[in-house]
RNA sequence: GGGCGCGUAGCUCAGCGGGAGAGCACUACGUUGACAUCGUAGGGGUCGCUGGUUCAAUCCCAGCCGCGCCCACCA
């Protein structure tokens, strides 16, 4: 006999063994499966496992064990990802607190080395914690995407792209992050506002002349007042930079420096000149209307400086500190920054300048303003536009085929409206630059000889006999984590090579993730695959909520709200932590979660538990040779139906990634109907001497509980796999559940039978109200006299008796001829029925009780008579509609009169 | 500035053209041989506001008010 609860600690680590050592998670080797792929959204290999995962993992993992249920052949790949800079940082931090040398002092080979040793100490942690989860990965498949295998199709792409021209080398500006010594990507880049200054400075005409400029207006814009100036004033929140400016430029139609264009200011402190330009950057509503242009440190100005053929100047070295030595003679500006200042912290710097454009005088005012500054996602640390040779991507080109792939609907997403953002981002595609100035990382495959030309190849040898033999030296670089998981679709089904995998299991079925990376990676695969496998990499996009906490406030460990699914695990069990995430999964909508919440799914696993605790001690065991559709008893006959509905449910939802819907159905099924009532109405039956409706019920019983185990298996694959085992009985039902079949039911639907289990709910609940409303004691046991009904009522009464009287707690139910005096009525599908309970019941408050109920009628009543007289309504409403109102109307009289013949019997 | 989403019971959220729902919390009752990690019953909502479309609007449309997120070069 089964204890009271599951005991999930003991429990999950012995079923997870059974099937893995079973051999479950491996694709099933049947050649004409249909099959069924998901590659995992890889974590950071020295990652742990956090809520965001937990809610990831458990979504797949239910589709998975769906879809394997089924019959397909099924893969879920996994793996972990090298993140490049987050690991990188992390092993950096470990070199510090252990008061050991820097990476730079210990060198690239002795620091990569360690990065690999931290790799190998605590690559596996969050593998191990995905399977407590009960993620059924195939882990014989696992990869990692600096493996040997995955670097080869990094390289094999690298050098494809750039033999295509679409990798290429510049010198451009980048987001560089100062603290990593790295440029990063657009995307790797958060805009936040920040409170900051807008200065306003005068930079001097060169030649001493002057003009007049505008300072008032009158109701038309005119302008009527002038002063003169030997000055422009620009704007800048960034004064820093001003050492770097190399012209100002003023809008072509603005009229008033239209004198200007073409003369020469005098940069103050750098003391060199620079030209006033036209260019339609200027915007003649901001500022002044003239802007300064710095094109080594603004990416606006590096565009205007292109165009205008204005020279780069640039003022900072790799740490964002004005430099001290010149290190690229083509762009440096040493000899602009004073001696002193050399070597300074770019925010000592704009103090600085500031100080000293007042002292000269030349400061013309300063203002608070919010202003977007950007700051590195990794390091926090404010990015800055930095001029350096880097590696890009023709991005706007490999997006052709991505956007085309999703606008043909190859490619679906889920929400749909996810799609405009995809689109939106693709269309406006810039350069992907892929460099990073990091160790840990595919390491780019570009040898340069003494003269600086580049040779691109998959090895070394064959870069050196591209170059005659010459002796090369390597790229310091790596690639951009991205770069590798981009090709993770394929790179783990085996690609380059032509593999059995990468045949059957490409394009996957559907990609799993949240929208936070639908830039960094979905966008990125979809362009890799189209171009190297010229077919998409899933075929569904399924973009799941964030989970924040109760509260709806990101988690945070600064907050301290976060929620440790492994906590939550060893406190609730996996099986109560996935319900909780699969039935808060609604569409478009964030996740919020509580303990409480899982507490009461984990509530639900016991309710679960104790009613297959039920079969068992009923002999409700499977039956081989059972057939659903012949059976007798309505009772029966009518769960078969509602166990039929409720798998369609179930199966309609997951097949429309409406987790929430399905694992909502399932729920309701097992507790509302299987428990609440089912279980309820077998209970006689059981205990009757009907010995052929007892066999019957039970084999019924233990089939329904068959179909709740198999519909629940995905959201709780261990509660309901150790149950599949402990009642089977001896049905010669054997295998693991996680690869049986799912339920197919079929016709099962009875609509009598519906009807009359309504009715009897309707009954039993109408006296159970009437109970508790009166005040009846619990031990007391009325009889029940049906005092209007026909033959048929009778008859039904008769069929059900046993159970009204056990689950209403009555003593009797028959028809009779007169309502006794002293009776408590209530009036169910127009029968009137009466409890005879003089002197145990406050028969004032049973004419208030009546009295109460007709009113609640009548105003029903009332709406529907008024919505029926409305003739446009009957005119135009469909017919159903109409004649179902009507009908409710019919039903509705006949219940108030009923209802009022029982209040005039009391008197 | 552009885009997306959200405002429904005390809390967290489903529903989304024809009688307002769930879980939790709350109240009352309950040792009914599966289950107190439970059962039965109950209280609680002008479905953000204002207009419009419709026979009918919580649901569709528009505007407004609040809140959140994403994207964007305004110096």
């Amino acid at each position: 006999m089964l204890n009271k609860t599951f005991d999930p600690k003991a429990a999950e680590p012995r079923l997870y063994a059974e099937w893995e050592n079973a051999g479950t998670f491996q694709p099933k080797d049947a050649p004409n499966a249909e099959t069924f792929s998901i590659v995992i959204p890889p974590p950071n290999v020295t990652g742990s496992l956090h809520i965001g995962h937990a809610l990831n993992n458990t979504l797949q993992d239910v589709l998975i064990r769906y879809q394997r249920m089924l019959g397909k052949s099924v893969l879920w790949q996994p793996g972990t990802d090298h993140a490049g800079i987050a690991t990188q940082m992390v092993v950096e931090r470990q070199l510090a607190a252990e008061g050991n040398i820097s990476r730079r002092d210990m060198g690239r080979d002795a620091f990569i080395e360690r990065v690999w040793e931290w790799k190998e100490e605590s690559g596996g942690t969050i593998m191990n914690q995905l399977r407590r989860l009960g993620a059924s990965c195939d882990w014989s498949r696992e990869r990692f995407t600096m493996d040997e295998g995955l670097s080869k199709a990094v390289l094999k792409v690298f050098v494809a792209l750039y033999e295509e021209g679409l990798i290429y080398r510049d010198k451009r500006l980048v987001n560089w992050d100062p603290h990593f010594q790295t440029a990063i990507s657009d995307l790797e880049v958060e805009n936040k506002e920040v409170d900051g200054h807008f200065w306003r400075f005068r930079y001097p005409l060169a030649d001493g002349s002057t003009y007049q400029f505008p300072i008032a207006f009158d109701e038309d814009g005119k302008p009527t007042e002038w002063e003169t100036r030997d000055y422009v004033v620009v704007a800048t929140t960034r004064p820093e930079t001003v050492l770097g400016d190399t012209g100002v430029a003023v809008h072509p139609d603005d009229e008033r420096y239209a004198g200007l264009v073409g003369k020469t200011l005098r940069l103050p402190i750098a003391d060199v000149e620079i030209p006033i330009v036209a260019d339609e950057h200027a915007d003649p509503e901001q500022g002044s209307g003239a802007v300064k242009i710095t094109p080594a440190h603004d990416f606006n100005d590096f565009m205007v400086g292109e165009r205008q053929g204005l020279p780069m100047v640039n003022l900072f070295d790799r740490e964002a500190r004005l430099i001290r030595e010149i290190t690229d003679e083509k762009v440096d500006g040493l000899d602009r920054i004073p001696e002193e200042w050399r070597g300074l912290d770019r925010f000592e710097a704009r103090k600085e300048l500031v100080e000293r454009m007042e002292a000269l005088g030349l400061l013309d005012g300063v203002e608070d303003r919010k202003v977007q500054q950007p700051f590195g996602d990794r390091s926090g640390v404010v990015v800055e536009p930095f001029l350096t040779d880097q590696w890009f991507v023709k991005a706007d080109v490999l997006a052709k085929d991505a956007i085309a792939a999703v606008e043909g609907g190859r490619t679906k997403f889920h929400p749909k409206n996810w799609e405009n953002t995809y689109f939106n981002w693709m269309r406006n595609i810039q350069p992907w630059c892929i460099s990073r100035q990091l160790w840990w990382g595919h390491r780019i495959p570009a040898w340069y000889d003494e003269d600086g030309n580049v040779y691109v190849a998959e090895s070394e040898a064959e870069a050196i006999s591209k170059a005659g033999g010459k002796t090369l030296t390597q790229d310091e670089d790596v690639l951009d984590t991205w770069f590798s998981s981009a090709l993770w679709p394929f790179s783990t089904l085996g690609w380059p090579d032509e593999t059995k995998e990468l045949e059957r299991f490409y394009p996957t079925s559907v990609l799993v993730t949240a929208f936070d990376i639908i830039f960094f990676w979905v966008a990125r695969m979809m362009m890799q695959g189209l171009h190297f496998r010229h077919e998409i990499p899933f075929h569904d996009v399924y973009i799941h909520a964030l989970v924040r906490d109760e509260h709806g406030a990101k988690m945070s460990k600064s907050k301290g709200n976060v929620i440790d699914p492994l906590e939550l695990i060893d406190e609730f069990g996996a099986d109560a932590v996935r319900f909780t995430l699969a039935a808060l999964a609604a569409q478009g909508r964030d996740i919020r979660m509580s303990k409480e919440r899982v507490e009461g799914y984990r509530n639900f696993g016991t309710k679960l538990w104790n009613a297959a605790r039920f079969c068992l001690m009923n002999d409700c065991l499977p039956q081989q040779d059972f057939d659903p559709k012949a059976v007798k008893q309505t009772v029966n006959q009518w769960l078969l139906g509602e166990a039929e509905a409720a798998s369609a449910a179930v199966a309609k939802g997951l097949e429309t990634y409406k987790f929430n819907e399905a694992a909502g159905a399932a729920y309701r099924f097992v507790w509302n109907v299987f428990c609440d009532w089912h279980l309820e109405f077998a209970k006689p039956l059981l205990s009757g001497d009907d010995e052929a409706a007892k066999a019957e019920t039970r084999a019924t019983t233990a089939y329904v509980l068959e179909v709740a185990l198999k519909l629940l298996h995905p959201f709780m694959p261990f509660v309901t796999e150790e149950l599949w085992a402990k009642t089977a009985g001896d049905s010669g039902r054997d295998g693991l559940l996680i690869v049986a079949d799912w339920p197919k039911l079929d016709g099962l639907a009875n609509e009598t039978a519906q009807a009359e289990m309504n009715w009897l709910v309707s009954l039993i609940t109408e006296i159970r109200k009437l109970r508790s409303e009166m005040n009846i004691p619990p031990n007391a046991k009325p009889d029940a006299l049906a005092v209007s009904g026909d033959a048929d009522l009778a008859a039904r009464l008769q069929r059900h008796s046993a159970l009204i009287c056990r689950l209403a707690r009555l003593e009797s139910i028959a028809p009779a001829a007169a309502t006794p005096d002293g009776s408590a009525q209530i009036v169910v599908d127009e029968v009137t029925y009466a409890l005879p309970l003089e002197g145990v019941i406050d028969f004032d408050a049973e004419r208030a009780r009546l009295e109460k109920e007709i009113e609640k009628v009548a105003g029903e009543i009332l709406r529907l008579e008024k919505k029926l007289g409305n003739e446009k309504f009957v005119a135009n409403a469909p017919e159903a509609v109409v004649a179902g109102e009507r009908a409710k109307l019919v039903e509705y009289t006949a219940q108030k009169d009923a209802l009022r013949e029982a209040r005039a019997r009391l008197g």
